[in-house]
DNA sequence: CACCTTAACGCAATTTTTTAGCGTTAGGCG
DNA sequence: CGCCTAACGCTAAAAAATTGCGTTAAGGTG
């Protein structure tokens, strides 16, 4: 799972690169029962065992590819309201996501025997809502609590995705939001 | 993932009665990665051969086991009452996916190219909380929702068991239930 | 800047796993 | 009882994974 490198300069991170690129490139031809980790050298112009000793296995290298390729380049799009900035960042995640592509990053996160993968490509979420929800105190919004949002609307999109007995449509993602923030008004109301 | 056998009685049974026991016992001692189709072929008195014919991998075969161990064998306790029942049942099982084992399971289910496992092992948990709503509604309680409470309740469990980011103990369970149920009678209440 | 240390790599031999051909065994059915 | 063939065992060949050892090149030091 590419431990933290100690030499992170030149022909190491060279050689990363190309790995990770290849990885992505096959990904997107080849189905991934057919990759393997002979095939992913040669395309990359690397031995074999050099992947071997760096990454461990295929399980391990996919692993480690799909969480860089998770990683936040930009913040969610600012829409100017709580409400339609959650939903934005949510259908936007669950289209993503539910992709063959996206389902396949997943399902690789989660194959990696430490966990380790899955905690972070997690924080990349806690992160996004985090700015979802400084934008929206900024706004002088009450601002979401985080692990509520999680529970309500991220988990139901996920585990839909992963065990497809349901599709997260636009609109069911739309609902899940909705009812995230009802239930907060409700409650507001109820105190 | 085991297709549909054409041939379900005699040695084709017994191999596979032999080879899934193997598995099971081969988890509880040794590291999954450890784990390799002729281990499980030696200690089971087949020839690996036709694990690879019958399962395809190692992977397909982790997740037909896991499938098969998730089967329910019994209906969830009746406490008397619904938000009990509820309770009860989704703290055992959260107890039963958040520990090794259960982990493994999940982790080998979702591994299925196919997505077909997945498929199977969310019907299970369906067909409880159906249980659970017919006895509620035997009782003369107002039925919950079942995709209601697979958003609410079910979903949050497994995402935080899957990313590992915090402990679904039966107080975070309860509270699930709790708010699950509590939603729909504010909700009934503004109506 | 030249030198030293050693992490990381390439190469090749070995081991292990996976695939595939072919004959054999034993369900299931007429 | 006897036929048909799905499913198995065996074996050889192919592919992948592991390992030892020499080589290359980061990154630090005098």
């Amino acid at each position: 799972m590419a431990r933290e490198m100690l030499r992170q300069g030149g022909r190491s991170a060279r050689i990363q690169e190309a790995v990770h690129r290849t990885v992505q490139e096959l990904l997107k031809r080849v189905d991934r029962s057919e990759i393997t980790v002979p095939m992913i050298a040669e395309k990359a112009g690397v031995t074999p065992s050099t992947i071997y000793r760096r990454w461990g296995d295929l399980s391990e290298l996919l692993a480690d590819v799909a969480v860089a390729r998770m990683r936040p380049i930009a913040d969610p799009e600012d829409t100017g309201a709580m409400a339609s900035d959650l939903e934005t960042f949510m259908v936007q995640y669950a289209e993503e996501m539910s992709s063959k592509v996206g389902r396949a990053m997943m399902s690789d996160v989660l194959a990696s025997t430490e966990g380790e993968a899955a905690a972070r490509c997690c924080q990349y979420t806690y992160h996004h809502l985090e700015t979802l929800r400084e934008r929206a105190a900024a706004r002088g919004e009450t601002p979401f609590d985080i692990n509520e949002a999680v529970d309500l609307v991220v988990a139901p999109i996920v585990y839909h995705i992963l065990f497809r007995d349901r599709e997260p449509t636009p609109d069911y993602c739309r609902s899940l939001v909705g009812r995230f923030l009802g239930s907060r008004a409700e409650f507001s109301r109820l105190v």
